[in-house]
DNA sequence: GGTACGGCCTCCCCTTGGGGGAAAGTAAAG
DNA sequence: CTTTACTTTCCCCCAAGGGGAGGCCGTACC
């Protein structure tokens, strides 16, 4: 089938299935006439686990690698699991970073009247040395 | 002071100093012979303020609206503390998606044996339809 | 048969926030 | 005077595609 279907089939963009054939990550045939590349259903079922794969905040880098142990009918669970709970740890980082970014925000917002004055604790907090 | 110096005194790095200057966020004296630039302590606070306003996530054109503001003496602390609030709500929904993200990517290690066999859900579950 | 429309192709520039490094000018120190 | 450290501009690079130009291709309609 021709990148269009293909790409609605998976949920993505055609843009970014062209993407992912230029990277090497899925590459189609290619219709010996009019060059069109020609998705397999075996091509469709790739996009779409990458397509959720990503949505899961796996890199494409990453997802390359779950696509090979994917395809790998020989490869061990404990490989997939290491990768995940990895994933899980660098969520786990980011989701500690950001709340403490929003304490510290919220501290000062508390501490900002908010009115029509100009003095702003948020503004001084800003600049403040150290 | 030149820029080493200026960069040194802000926290940042001497590129990330420049590319300020570049985008007209903090703008130099020109040393009219040499066309190094030249900061003053003026700049430098600036240079500071920006550098704490990034690790509180703001983007580079949010800052310069902090920027505009903390330079604006008349300005009102409500204006600056939308800004904030607006900020604080980002960071939230941010949290709210990856804390989803780790749930269900915990749901699924957790379901994975994580073993040298090759059965693993985790490729199950990201080759799932929808 | 023509032609209008839509899909596909490649190619290039754009995004964020800088990092890396080359080539060349300049300053400070020995 | 020479070495070394600093600064300048310039260009390419990252992720993960998005937007759009210009050019083929195929088909549906008159």
């Amino acid at each position: 089938m021709n990148i269009g279907k293909a790409a609605q089939k998976a949920g993505l963009s055609v843009k970014t299935v062209r993407y992912y054939a230029n990277i090497g990550m899925v590459s189609p045939q290619r219709n010996t006439q009019t060059s069109y590349r020609d998705y397999a259903d075996d091509d469709v079922a790739k996009l779409h686990f990458i397509g959720k794969a990503r949505r899961f905040n796996f890199s494409i880098e990453e997802c390359k690698e779950l696509l090979s142990l994917y395809e790998d009918k020989n490869r061990t669970s404990q490989e997939v699991k290491t990768l995940t709970l990895a994933k899980i740890a660098e969520i786990d980082s980011k989701l500690t970073e950001l709340t403490s970014l929003k304490d510290q925000l919220q501290l000062l917002a508390k501490s900002c009247k908010g009115n029509d004055r100009p003095d702003c604790p948020i503004l001084d907090a800003l600049s403040i040395k150290p």
